[in-house]
Parts: C-alpha cells; structure tokens; sequence
DNA sequence: TCACCTCTCTACTGGTTCGGTAGGCAATAC
DNA sequence: GTATTGCCTACCGAACCAGTAGAGAGGTGA
C-alpha cells in the first residue's frame, strides 16, 4: 500500500494551483510549482500534463502562460487528483476488489478489499484542495488524526 | 494503493490454516494449501517462511509436517499478515507517513496520510483470520461493505 | 541404516514499473 | 520573428515483482 511519488507530487503540485486559484493571482508557471514544491521540473510537467487530459487543470503556453485549476479548488478532492495520474486508488493484483475471486475459506476478503477501499474513500474523497489551502480537515479525517496511536508506526 | 500478490496470496493462506486450526486437523502440507488457493507451490512457501520467521506460523518437516498456526485465529489480524510478507501498512515514498516533510499549501498532507493510515488499520486490524473462517466481519467493517456504492469502482 | 517426505534457504531470472531525463514541437506574447 | 512556456513522445537505468530452481536439513517409518 506505497503512495508512489508520482501521486504525492501530483497532489503538492495541485495544493499550489489551488492557493493561487484561491488568492486568485494568475497562472502559475511550472518552473515556480517545481522550485516551490522541490519536484523534478520535467517530471512534473509530466504529471501535470495527466491532471490537464483528465480536466482538472488548464493551461496556457508563451511567456505569460502557465498552470490553473479548471474549477474551483473546493470541487477537487484529493481521490480526483490520485486516480488522474495513477488510476483506481485500490486494487487487488491489478483487478477492482470486486472482480477477485476467492474459494473456501478465503471467500470473505473479497468484502474486506470492498472495506478497504471504502475507508480509503471516506478521506481522499472528502478531502478537497480547498481544505488543504485552508489548512482544516473535515471533521471526520480530523477525528482520525486526533488519536495519539494514529501518529506511531507498527 | 495496490494489494500485491503477495500479500493476497498470505492472506488467502493463512486463512486455510485458521480453518484448520479451528476444526482441529493437524498441520497442513504446502501442497494442500496451495492446491485449495491455486497459489504456486514454491511463491507459497516463500510466503510462509515469511509468516514463520515473524512468529505467526510453526512447521514441522517431514512425511508427516505440514503448516499450522502458531497462535489461535482469533489473535491474528489481517494487518499482522499483511505486515509480516510486505512491511507497514502504509508508507509514502518508502517513508513513514509521519516522517514526510511537507511545506507551504501542502502542508496538511502529512495529515490527509496519517488518516488515510489509520482509516485502513480500522479495517485490518479488527478483522481476524478467525473472522474470515466463521464467515462474519466485524461490526464496523459489515458497515462499510453494506453501501452498495462501495461496490462500484470509480 | 535407509528411503522418503516435507519444509528451508539462497539465488536467480525475466518482465514490468518507477522515477526521472531529453529534445523537438506548438502556441502565445511582445 | 524571437523569446518563452507548455506539449508530447521516447527513452533509460534501477528497483521491484512474481515466480522458479535446487541443494540441503530435519523428520518419519521400516
């Protein structure tokens, strides 16, 4: 269950659209997103070009071009920017929890991957850019954090 | 967010091993388990050297050795197992959700994946290989599959 | 003691993915 | 037309993943 560099820089990248959406200063050139963030340029330009195709994000080319969201930054969660660049945010063995078989003993984990992407859900689908912005969690991703335990590694 | 064969495959054989431990067989050869779960024998027995050397499994050698247990069902989560073939549960960038550095809009991401790791210990570490057996989740988890929207994949 | 069975351990391999780079091309502004 | 910026495709090395191989060690039974 890695959150692969590519989503982590996706998301970074789309924090800064977002508070400059928000602050409502014009486009954001890459090189600025790139240094602000510490990201590759050329591997965020990448990244970002995946968040345009999937309308997320709008751009515009020449000297005075850049980088914004498509849409407000509190219509975008944080699930839209994952699955943009890395596709379904749970599967088992490349198929959808739902599609894997399972025999005998076994045959509940299929409801488990269900579960598991179901919570996934509940925080990466409430969570909007906007939050991030604000720097407020959702009541219910807050409550999550809020348990000492959360904060220790097993 | 992908669960990877190995870590399906451990789940898939530690269940058949609770099975067996609850209906009080004796151990089980590798064959047996792998022939029930269609896993490759040799990929499985690397994966239950796995869960032996981290205390979950015992094994005997010879024509009458097998595979068991090594405590009740009802003791062992699927976060154990999960832990035991593949690590954490959850990491960023090969780190620890709580050891990546974020700055400026981005900061609140660190939190977004403590929640994110702790929405999915709610699920793994309450259900138990002893549940997959009985063929009952626990409460919380039965919860999150009954939304029929957690059964379609976006 | 011998044969046979089953787990143990290390190494290897072929393929895919990942993180990142390169460079030419297209559009925009001045 | 020229400088600037994003667009797009291709490429690369390294790591990882799924699976295989095979010799060895510990048991059992005769």
């Amino acid at each position: 269950m890695q959150v692969s560099a590519r989503a982590d820089y996706a998301l970074r990248a789309a924090s800064e659209l977002a508070r400059a959406k928000v602050e409502g200063t014009g486009p954001l050139k890459g090189e600025r997103i790139a240094a602000a963030q510490g990201i590759p340029k050329k591997f965020m330009e990448n990244i970002l070009l995946d968040l345009k195709h999937h309308g997320l994000v709008r751009t515009q080319r020449g000297a005075s071009g850049g980088y914004w969201l498509a849409v407000p930054a509190a219509e975008i969660t944080l699930a839209d920017v994952i699955r943009a660049v890395e596709g379904p945010l749970a599967n088992v063995r490349g198929e959808w929890p739902e599609a894997v078989e399972y025999t005998g003993s076994a045959e509940k984990l299929r409801e488990v991957w269900i579960a598991v992407r179901a919570s996934l859900r509940t925080v990466l689908e409430t969570v909007t850019l906007a939050d991030l912005v604000e720097g407020s969690l959702p009541p219910v991703v807050e409550g999550l954090t809020r348990n000492p335990e959360a904060w220790v590694h097993h």
